[in-house]
DNA sequence: CCGTTGACAAGACGGTCCGTCTCGTCGCAC
DNA sequence: GTGCGACGAGACGGACCGTCTTGTCAACGG
């Protein structure tokens, strides 16, 4: 009589059903936005009963979670660590200029935006999305940073994790809150300055 | 025949409505969150009827808004610029400090970040926040930092705009997304990092 | 080979909140 | 004092919520 809410059986989950769902929840919030999102309206578009999708996720955040990781492993090209051709300056640029071009793009912007605004009211999110999505991505300029610190070319008492947000934190506050337009010039620049610093 | 959605009278508005919707709205997100504030709850505690709200405003976002500009003008004291001792370092140590402390506070934290959140999907309403909230703030910092320029206390050729992003997008960063905690000594390391750079 | 099991599609259901509307009431401007 | 328009209250249809019920179907065990 343990309040036991029995779990459903994962064997005999339906794949197809799964990535119907994924795919609905993917194209509803590229063509109408997260506000307009809806459990029903993804049912509905993937040909799956409403109890189908709360058989198997917590809340539609939850679902377009899973269909972004997915979209965001692809869009990761198995590339498991940021170029290092030991011109640091350089490496940085590329990368951060891709990130843009990428964020640009609707169909990844959809989605991502929808997931960050959801992590910002909702801490369990935050936590799911940081530890699936977020975390990986920052490892990779913690890595970056700390080949480069080893070769030299950053100095030694350098926090690799503050300067990987000096990097990105820059970015990501532009394309949240769209306080001015995010471009290659401005990536240029935030790497530019958080390489060589403000002071004189 | 112009479809000209006839404007209510300002000049007849009731103050005491426009307070009490204003208080409720900030009451009503402070203990229960964004997800959970509705118009019709805003206007049950705040004793109006629903259509008062729906005359003065196009959405709940834009009444938080509102009730935030208020909250965000009385937290600035009249503080109109960011303190100027001579020190860079330590002046802006101070005044993100003070922010980290006012973003750990609930009272401001949660409207603030309900906020964010809105204004992440709401391309209009931020637009708004930012002219009302968020860019007067960076404002100061692109004064203080221009000011520190022409002190020679910075490179002659530093963007004042990208110096202020550098600061600020860190914290906001983590901040929104929870990546990691936000205290003093977080603040310190990126003042300390981007004023010296991450370069050796 | 057949019976049991549990996920499945479909959709009914009561509930909440939406945004619009219709009421009297009441206060300010003229 | 009179009239206009904002006001509080709440009814209204509609959207979507999350749960529950029904009948179908495929996998798996005996």
């Amino acid at each position: 009589m343990p309040a036991t809410a029995r779990k459903p059986d994962a064997s005999r989950r339906s794949e197809r059903s799964r990535r119907a769902i994924l795919d609905a929840a993917l194209d509803q919030v590229g063509e109408t936005g997260y506000e307009k999102l809806t459990i029903e309206g993804i049912a509905a578009r993937a040909g799956v009963g409403k109890q189908t999708i709360y058989r198997w996720w917590p809340s539609k955040a939850a679902v377009l979670l899973d269909a972004f990781t997915a979209v965001s492993e692809d869009a990761a090209q198995g590339q498991h660590e940021l170029p290092d051709t030991g011109d640091l300056e350089a490496d940085l640029k590329e990368v951060l200029r891709a990130t843009v071009d990428e964020l640009n793009r609707d169909v990844y912007d959809r989605p991502a935006r929808a997931l960050a605004a959801a992590a910002v009211t909702d801490p369990a999110l935050a936590e799911e999305f940081n530890r699936r999505v977020l975390g990986p991505q920052l490892d990779l300029y913690v890595e970056r940073f700390t080949a480069a610190r080893a070769a030299g070319h950053i100095a030694d008492d350098v926090d690799v994790r503050v300067a990987t947000d000096l990097l990105v934190g820059p970015l990501a506050h532009r394309w949240l809150l769209r306080t001015l337009p995010m471009d290659h010039a401005y990536a240029d620049r935030v790497v530019e300055l958080a390489l060589r610093g403000i002071a004189a």
